[in-house]
RNA sequence: GGGCCGCUAGCUCAAUUGGCAGAGCAGCUGACUCUUAAUCAGCCGGUUCACAGUUCGAGUCUGUGGCGGCUCACCA
């Protein structure tokens, strides 16, 4: 995209360039002793009255008169107005200033606050310095950067241009650091766990390969930190989290990019319901530190995140949704039967765990815009969550959907190392069966559990679906900086 | 991977039925000491995504390819 010919748009800055270096000005000097930030000095006006201040930032705007020139700055916390006189920097660095500056530079600015006639806080400029000179030209000011392609692939113009852009990333950094202090407050710590896995696990799905020169192994990208988060539990910590990227080899949406970043914690004594107590509690509090508000505009319709959350059971969900019940019908086929009576289209190569996911996804998801836990899953599709006491076909798990989309998964955890194995097994047989999302056998993990694991609940939670939710987009590519884009040859 | 839409100046966008590629912003020159999408006068700026084809003539029609967006599939 960085096209050939831009030569001609950067001439006249190269021009300047030259220019300062005849006149022995460091174009790209070493440091600013900024006092205020932009935001910091407005709200301040009045104690900051007659006191010199300095700022920096990028210069996104010039109003040249003559003799007189405004001017804004930005920076992180907003921009500044500066009011550059003639005769207050003296006619020799006036005349400089003006015809060496460009929309773009990053400028420092000494000078004292006033008021402009229209109210606005602006610095009245006593110095002006170069601190880094742009050679490229800014995007449109007025409808900024339009194009998407160019949006994500130079992200740093559209933090530029586009001030929302910038409050969402702001937010998103609000969001994880608001969700580690609820998890440190209740005990949890933080963990790192391995990114290149010998054996991935603990979610359905592909994973990306690399390999090891000097190991001569291959190795895998994780597609979750499960196993290995269980395994610290069995080691005694008790409450352990992770916030980190999953690498998953999967198609690109608008919900899905190939690396995303998840929490995943686990708690010790505890079963899944106490863990969404907890979720519902964490989403509420960080929706009310970071936003100020329970309650927020998500496609155009007000979601109150406030706990209790409506809870029902999978089964209800689908009878709801589908008018299907499918404990009804016990085999692939009896489901799969039901399901194209209703005119429901079945995938053949599922079996009745992804058929009654299928109905889930279908009937169920797009409806749940207030936060929703839907309870008690088919044993099928849950390999490492614990079977219920009264009925060996549903495991204690649950999902939690807000907006549409589902947020967090959780569930009491397998620990019964007999019964572990057997799951790794018919995850084995669906392997064989054509399956390609299947877990593996993973022995050492069963060693993990047969030393013993007490009880525990765990969560996985997309951190970028959450964001998602509390900035209001559409698309998780507008809440990840730089989203995976095909590179361009 | 399928379907739909898009790609024109650095940026944001026009261009009638196939008939001279345009505007605003940015840039350059000049005027202007409270402007804020500053204003005014003038100037510069194009491989219309690429390649082929139809045609007297293609930004426009056709084909192939590229990239992007949305969507479906996929994704517990």
């Amino acid at each position: 995209m960085v096209e050939q010919h831009v030569d001609e748009v950067m001439a006249p800055r190269l021009e300047k360039l030259a220019r300062l270096d005849e006149a022995h000005v460091e174009p790209y000097p070493r440091r600013y002793e900024r006092t205020h930030l932009a935001a910091g000095a407005i709200a301040r006006f009045d104690s900051l009255t007659g006191r010199e201040i300095r700022v920096a930032g990028r210069l996104v705007s010039w109003r040249g008169m003559g003799k007189a020139t405004f001017c804004h700055v930005a920076d992180v916390s907003g921009r500044l107005q500066l009011y550059l006189r003639r005769d207050v920097l003296g006619t020799e660095a006036y005349d400089f200033v003006t015809k060496t500056l460009d929309l773009g530079d990053i400028v420092g600015a000494e000078g004292t606050l006033f008021r402009t006639r229209t109210g606005e806080v602006t610095l009245e400029v006593k110095r002006l310095e170069l601190l880094a000179k742009s050679l490229r030209p800014l995007p449109e000011k007025w409808h900024g950067l339009q194009d998407t392609e160019k949006r994500y692939r130079q992200r740093y113009l559209d933090l530029i241009a586009n001030d929302e852009v910038k409050q969402v990333f702001v937010t998103r950094s609000r969001v994880i650091s608001s969700m580690r202090r609820f998890l440190e407050e209740r005990g949890f710590i933080e963990v790192e766990t391995p990114a290149l896995q010998p054996i991935y696990g603990g979610a359905a799905a592909k994973p990306f390969v690399t390999y090891h020169n000097a190991l001569d192994q291959t190795l895998f990208l994780r597609i979750a930190v499960e196993l290995y988060l269980k395994r610290l539990i069995v080691g005694g910590l008790d409450r352990v989290y992770e916030i980190g990227k999953d690498f998953r080899n999967e198609g690109i949406s608008t919900k899905h990019n190939p690396e995303f970043t998840m929490m995943e914690c686990y708690q010790a004594y505890a079963d899944y319901k106490d863990v969404a107590q907890m979720v519902e509690m964490m989403v509420s509090s960080i929706a009310a530190e970071v936003l100020g508000t329970r309650q927020f505009a998500f496609k155009g319709e007000t979601i109150d995140v406030t706990p209790p959350w409506r809870r029902l059971t999978l089964r209800e969900a689908i009878r709801e949704g589908a008018g299907i019940d499918y404990v009804e019908y016990p085999e692939r086929e009896s489901l799969a039967e039901a399901m194209r009576a209703k005119g429901i289209t079945v995938d053949a190569a599922a079996g009745r765990g992804k058929l009654i996911d299928n109905l889930l996804s279908e009937f169920v998801e797009p409806k749940l815009i207030q936060p929703t836990f839907l309870f008690d899953y088919p044993v099928e599709l849950s390999p490492f969550a614990k079977r219920k006491p009264e009925d060996a076909t549903t495991v204690e798990r649950f999902e939690a959907f807000v907006g549409g989309m589902e947020i967090a998964n959780a569930f009491s955890e397998l620990n019964d190392p007999r019964d572990q194995r057997q799951r790794f097994l018919e995850q084995l047989r669906l392997r064989e069966m054509g399956d390609e999302e299947t877990q593996v056998m993973d022995e050492d993990y069963l060693v993990a559990l047969e030393h013993g694991m007490p009880p525990t609940g765990g969560l996985g939670m997309g951190v970028d679906r959450l964001v998602m939710l509390l900035t209001d987009r559409q698309s998780i590519r507008e809440v990840i900086l730089f989203p995976q884009l095909r590179t361009k040859a």
